[in-house]
DNA sequence: CTGTTAGCGCATTCAC
DNA sequence: GTGAATGCGCTAACAG
């Protein structure tokens, strides 16, 4: 590989005005020794090292990602999305396990990576502050707000609260009096807010978890029809995801009941392929995707900035949306 | 932050100790030394500077993985299992768009991984050798088989060519004669297999393509639908994707069909989520995560070994599985 | 066993 | 305008 000294003795100039050229700093030299020097780069095949501009300016031009199931449709979607952004700013984007703390900040403390964006509860975020160790280092979130909003990060966030209630507004409103929220292996906040929301609208909200849910359509199936042995038996269920919705559709047609005529369905995240279902899902949009680029665009805009100026924290809420589909109707009488 | 010469100095010892005892080079030092530089790495906070040791040591720990759609449920699920493996030998994992072929060398002539692997057909990757420019990095391939094998490099695979015979097979001894192919935009090799399969097995091959498939189910729910007013009438649909699919079920059951005592539908990748479907798809698996790990493994032993010995070049075919399900069934009479 | 030295390839001062 | 010198933090080859 040629190397910065190669072009300069190709072009008969210093290192340095080599750097000055390829880095674009026009009053740096004559127009001729500018030619010059591009020519021999090109001629040589220079090909400037990434590691040492790393070692030099301490830069990485590295996004981490910290992100779980991230081949779940609804990360997945963001993941791309945030990649593409990334990418056409000439940064990588690495993926790094949520699971334990330090495997997240060892990218701050290590300088591996210039931003790191949690995807996920964005109460998790605001600890990772303090093991930055580089001046330009930045840290957001996007996610479900649950617990506190981050104060000293810029974050973006939806309402899983406001998103449940919805749901249990438009159940309650189409007569149906006790719901069932599948919440699979993961009872947590969602849960409490399904209870609250239960609570507010009148209705009885009737829990229900599963040991194991590595296929969360089978888990949702197994739900369902647990529910369908309860009496009374509640006239709709509310899935924690859209996959876990669907596995508990595909047990109750299975079981002979009818959608939405004796049992509606509902489910959360609004998977790309849920209104295609038979029938098309009533699910709750979040706006993963939105939340994650809106920080990130500014995240990175701030580090294309001389001198990075952190883009100042504040919290950027998206709105949910429910969207109602014929997997819910009225509660049969 | 610390730097191995803090530690150093602060252990009363020299850097190459230092150096010596943090990657575990047992019989460097004596035991009381090893465990007071410990100790100072302890106290001083240091933390290894991963710029620094790429620099030194020419290797990134990145592997480079070009892959189209990554939010594609068949692609999003083999990047999560490569991810994951990859963070658990210690590596990164960076997703390059396989458009333009400069994206891609980038990679390899700057250095910048020292894996390349390329998801995507598996014709690709050859030509990559010749832009490596460390002795250790490594150029590995996963996916479908299209046109020659690779001699040069490690890649894993499929045939395409026999998951579609799979389905013409199956579906033709059902009774259809006349067979409608929903390749949506992307009218590659896949379908010159269709053609061919439904020649071999002496049935009609109608092939459909749309101009627009931003959106996999719409796309599919219109060729679908222009199907239906064919006279005669396609009796089975297979479709490129079983997003495709999905769109092409909704519309033909929206029409008021019956899937599969009217029109049968197969689909291709077989999606977690497509047996789950009403009524459930058949379709083919492809092995695309195992293809992926199988090499992915390899090449990352590789470069744990010292010195790095590249994988042996070889083509290991995985078999792809048809999947039949209750969406395919007797054509009608 | 230990310490010294010399790169790795770039950007960034400074003198000229 | 230009070139020489220095530092980034580490590894590795060498000499004690």
């Amino acid at each position: 590989m040629a190397t910065i000294a190669d072009v300069a003795s190709a072009a008969g100039v210093s290192r340095s005005t080599v750097s000055g050229v390829l880095n674009g700093n026009w009053d740096i030299c004559s127009q001729e020794t500018r030619i010059r020097v591009l020519d021999c780069a090109l001629k040589t095949g220079y090909q400037r090292s990434n590691a040492a501009l790393v070692l030099s300016t301490g830069r990485t031009n590295v996004v981490a990602i910290g992100c779980e199931r991230p081949d779940d449709p609804h990360p997945a979607r963001m993941l791309a999305a945030a990649n593409d952004l990334a990418q056409s700013m000439g940064f990588d984007v690495i993926l790094i396990p949520l699971g334990k703390h330090q495997d997240v900040t060892m990218y701050l403390s290590q300088r591996r990576a210039d931003v790191v964006m949690v995807a996920k509860a964005i109460s998790l975020a605001e600890d990772l502050l303090d093991h930055i160790s580089a001046p330009h280092q930045i840290v957001i979130a996007a996610g479900p707000r649950a617990g506190d909003t981050p104060r000293r990060i810029l974050c973006s966030y939806w309402h899983d609260q406001t998103g449940i209630r919805c749901v249990l507004e438009h159940l309650v409103s189409l007569g149906h009096t006790r719901i069932a929220y599948l919440a699979g292996t993961r009872a947590g906040m969602r849960m409490t807010y399904f209870q609250e929301a239960a609570a507010v609208f009148g209705a009885e909200g009737i829990a229900l978890t599963t040991e194991d849910e590595d296929d969360k359509m089978v888990a949702g199936a197994e739900m369902a029809r647990r529910t369908l042995d309860m009496r009374p038996r509640p006239s709709a269920l509310f899935a924690r995801t859209d996959a876990i919705a669907l596995g508990a559709l595909h047990a109750v047609q299975e079981a002979g009941l009818r959608v939405p005529e004796d049992i509606s369905i509902a489910g959360y995240y609004d998977f790309a392929y849920s209104r295609y279902l038979s029938p098309s899902l009533t699910s709750v949009y979040t706006p993963f995707t939105k939340c994650a680029l809106a920080v990130l665009t500014e995240a990175l805009q701030a580090l294309k900035r001389d001198p990075v100026v952190s883009p100042e924290p504040r919290a950027i809420e998206f709105p949910t949306e429910l969207r109602v589909r014929g997997s819910t109707g009225p509660a049969p009488v």
